[in-house]
DNA sequence: GAAACGTGGTC
DNA sequence: TGACCAAGTTT
């Protein structure tokens, strides 16, 4: 898996030596239920204009939303900015390399505490996102698709496949993402460019179709999120306070219209001033 | 454990 | 054309 690593991993700007931990840390932020395609020019203007923690820090939480552009999940920027405050006052300006102090900061779970400490600094931990688990669940377990949420023999299985060593142990964990990102994906699988389909007990199995009732599709249209997403982008595209009629102007129906706002200014992501004026917070 | 949370590309 | 999918976290 490792040379298998070696040969065909993508050259992205997070895996630098000059991307630091807090490089590290961001791609994190931007990659959740994000593709890489999408999040390489916000990364990189992201990381141009706030090149440390106590950049962002010293910004407005507004400044983030605004950057953060049309990658999704705008509370992931609120998060973003506030892990940076955190870091900048409890830290010393420096992302913390202990999984706990990670694990502590918003918008920080298991994977992501997990990502940073063994990316950025090379320790042990078993890193379970969507790819290593799918990749898991066929090569180890001989199904298809992983459960939808992490199960304890999930975690179990990872640590076990984990190897001794912290940097073997690093490098294998970008590896098997690595492969579910590239060979082994959720679309189809690609095994005749897979190092270890010798040894996979799905395909061994003769690839069985998965079990169970087909995920919950995500519906969008007309829900608030698809609100919430017209009327941040009016706030986001103003550098100036706008009026309430500004953003009455993008969804017709008016509860639903005044909830979605609610919603917002409730999450930290609208800030609402006097005079029925709307703003990304200052 | 389920539901909420954006956006756009792909097959 | 529309459902599925993309390096999850929080409530």
């Amino acid at each position: 898996m490792i040379a298998w690593f070696d040969e065909h991993a993508r050259d992205l700007p997070w895996r630098r030596p000059e991307a630091g931990a807090w490089g590290v840390m961001v791609s994190e932020f931007m990659l959740q239920q994000t593709p890489v395609s999408r999040v390489l020019p916000v990364y990189e203007q992201w990381l141009a204009r706030w090149p440390r923690p106590a950049d962002l820090a010293a910004e407005p939480s507004g400044e983030a939303v605004r950057a953060w552009g049309r990658l999704g999940y705008p509370r992931r920027a609120l998060r973003l900015h506030g892990a940076a405050q955190a870091i900048a006052e409890r830290h010393g300006g420096d992302v913390p390399s202990d999984h706990a102090q990670l694990l502590a900061l918003p918008g920080i779970g298991e994977y992501t505490a997990a990502a940073v400490a063994s990316f950025a600094y090379g320790q042990r931990h078993a890193v379970l996102d969507t790819n290593v688990r799918r990749v898991f669940a066929r090569a180890s377990t001989g199904i298809q698709y992983p459960p939808t949420a992490t199960t304890a023999a999930e975690r179990k299985l990872a640590r076990a496949l984990l190897p001794d060593d912290d940097a073997t142990a690093a490098r294998w964990a970008a590896a098997s993402m690595e492969l579910g990102a590239l060979v082994c994906t959720a679309r189809g699988e690609d095994c005749g460019r897979c190092p270890i389909a010798a040894q996979c007990a799905w395909r061994l199995a003769g690839k069985p179709a998965h079990q169970g009732a087909a995920r919950r599709g995500q519906t969008y249209a007309g829900t608030d999120r698809q609100v919430r997403g017209k009327l941040l982008a009016v706030l986001r595209a103003s550098r100036e306070p706008v009026p309430q009629s500004a953003l009455d102007s993008v969804w017709h129906e008016p509860v639903q219209r005044a909830r979605a706002l609610d919603g917002l200014v409730a999450d930290g992501l609208v800030e609402p001033l006097d005079g029925g004026l709307y703003r990304l917070p200052g």
